[in-house]
DNA sequence: CAAAAGCTGTCCGATTATCGGACAAAACAA
DNA sequence: TTGTTTTGTCCGATAATCGGACAGCTTTTG
C-alpha cells in the first residue's frame, strides 16, 4: 500500500475510456513488435473484451498509429506513431546523445551493446550497438519491449534505485517473468542482490540454461535517478575476473561521459 | 466531395471521444517541440475548450506521454511516448536504412541534408545530416513538425504524387502556410507547377525573402507513391544551372538506393 | 496600492460516446 | 459436409466525457 509512491504512469492511471484502452493495446502491440499481433493475442495479453478491442484498434488504424499486415491480418505499430516518436524524441535525445560513445564501447569491448530505458513495467530497447566481431551475442533489437528486469542493462539501472521501487516492479513483474522459458526465481534474486551490493548489473543464475552472462550499468539524471540503462551479453567464460572488472568500469566511465552530455544539452 | 477518397489519417476520423482529443493535442503540442506549448497556445492552435485539454493533458501526463516543464509550465511529449515511438520505429526504419547514405551525401554535396516525412497533413523532420562544411543553412531539427508542403523534400514528395492529392493538402494547408512569415502564394504555385513538371521538389520563388533556394527528391514505394523526402538548402547563387542538374541526379540516386535497401528489408 | 486582465485549476449536470454481451459471418480444419 | 476458430457487427444500458461557469493565482496597468 505505501509502495505505490512511485509515481505510476501505468494505462491504469486512466478512467477507462477510449484513450485508457488504446494505450493498453498500443503498448501490447508494441509487446510483439516484430511479428505482428493477431487479435486473439491481444485479448489474452490484455484480457479486454473483443468487441472493445476490435473497436479501438479500428479508430487507431484510422489515425494511422495502428497499420495491418494485409496477408497475415496482422497489427502493427503504425506510421504516424512513428513519426510521432520523433517529436517525443527531440526533447528525450538519449540515443542521439549515446550514439557515437556506445558504438566506439562496442568496438573496443568486441561486445554488442545495448541501451534500453524504462517505461512503466517495460523495458524498451533504444540501441545496439554491434561490435565488429563475428560472433554477435544477444538477440534485442531496437523498439523490442518486455517486462522490465529481464536484461542487464535494467539490472544496472536495478542496482542505481531504491531498494523499494526495485521490488515493487519485480514483484509486478513477476508473473511475466515467469513466463519466460528456463526462468530461475532464486537465481534471479541472487543477482538482485548481487547487484545492488556492487552498484552495478549483474546478470547471472538467471535463466536455468547458463550459456551467457551480462553486464550492465546506469545513465544517471543529476539526481543519481537512472534514466537509461547501458548492457552487454558474453558467453559464459569469456571474461576472467580482472577482464570483467576491466569492462564494468570502462561501462561506468561511458555511462558517465553520456550523464554528463545529457545534462549539458538539457541545460 | 470527391477529394476527399484519399485516405484521411485525421484525428477527424474519430468520434469525440477522450482518443480523439488526445490526438489533436499530441499533434499540437508536437508541432512545438522545442519550445513546448502553454495552455493558451493550445487553446488557440486546437480550438477545443479550455477545461477540456486541461482534462485530457492531466490523463496523458499520468501515463507519461505529456510532460510538463516545473520551470515554465510548458507542455512537451513525453518520454514514454518516445520510448513507444522507438517500437513503432522498428516497423518503418527509414531512417536507420537511409542514415549511411544521406551522411554521405552531405558530406560529398557540402550541404545540410534533410530527411521528412508525411504524417497526414504535416511533415515530420526525421533525419538530418550535417556536412563538415562551416555554414549551415536551414533550421531543421529531427522532429520537427509543420504543415506539409513548406520544405524542398516536401516539394520532393508532392512532385511525384497524384495532382489531385497534392491540391487537397495544398488546399487544406493553405491557411497555415499564410501565417507563415514572407509567404508568397503566386511563387509558390509557380514552384509547385515547376516541381511537378520536373519530377523533382524545385524550392523558390516561395518566401518574399528570397536567400535560400532548395531541392528535393521523393523516396519512392514500388508502388511509385512517395513515402519519404529528401531535401537540401542552399544560398542563392551558390549552384548554376550545371552544378544544380548534378546535385538533383545524384539526390535521386541516393534516393532510390534507400528504397531497394527498404523494400528489400521489410520483404 | 488597487484594479484589471490573463492564465490556470476545479466543479458538476446534461449529454453522448463508450462498453461489451450476444449474434452473425467468414476462414479454416477435419 | 460439419465442427471449430477467428473476425465483424449490432444496439441498449451504462458510465465517461463534455464544457459552461466559477474561483484562485499571477502579471500588468493606471
Amino acid at each position: 500500500m505505501t509502495d505505490e509512491a512511485s509515481s505510476q504512469k501505468d494505462a491504469s492511471a486512466l478512467p477507462a475510456g477510449s484513450l485508457h484502452r488504446a494505450v493498453i493495446l498500443l503498448n501490447a502491440i508494441a509487446a510483439d513488435s516484430r511479428r505482428g499481433s493477431t487479435m486473439t493475442k491481444l485479448v489474452a495479453r490484455t484480457s479486454l473484451p473483443r468487441p472493445t478491442i476490435h473497436r479501438v484498434l479500428n479508430q487507431l488504424m484510422s489515425i494511422g498509429w495502428v497499420e495491418r499486415d494485409e496477408t497475415n491480418g496482422r497489427f502493427n505499430l503504425g506510421f504516424d506513431l512513428a513519426a510521432l516518436g520523433y517529436s517525443a524524441m527531440s526533447r528525450h535525445p538519449i540515443e542521439r546523445v549515446a550514439h557515437t560513445e556506445l558504438s566506439q564501447l562496442s568496438m573496443s569491448l568486441y561486445q554488442t551493446v545495448y541501451l534500453g530505458v524504462r517505461s512503466g513495467l517495460d523495458m524498451v530497447c533504444i540501441g545496439r550497438y554491434d561490435s565488429g566481431s563475428q560472433i554477435q551475442v544477444g538477440k534485442g533489437w531496437v523498439g523490442m519491449r518486455g517486462p522490465f528486469g529481464m536484461t542487464p542493462a535494467c539490472l544496472g539501472m536495478f542496482a542505481c534505485m531504491p531498494r523499494d521501487e526495485v521490488d515493487g516492479i519485480v514483484r509486478k513483474n513477476l508473473s511475466r517473468y515467469h513466463r519466460i522459458e528456463g526462468f530461475d526465481e532464486a537465481g534471479y534474486r541472487r543477482s538482485l542482490t548481487a547487484s545492488a551490493e556492487a552498484g552495478v548489473g549483474l546478470y547471472d543464475n538467471i535463466l536455468l540454461d547458463r550459456t551467457t552472462c551480462g553486464l550492465g550499468v546506469a545513465i544517471l539524471d543529476p539526481s543519481g535517478y537512472p534514466i537509461a540503462g547501458i548492457g552487454t551479453v558474453y558467453i559464459n567464460g569469456w571474461l576472467d575476473e580482472n577482464q570483467r572488472r576491466d569492462c564494468l568500469e570502462r561501462m561506468q566511465q561511458v555511462a558517465g561521459t553520456i550523464a554528463e552530455k545529457l545534462h549539458a544539452t538539457s541545460a
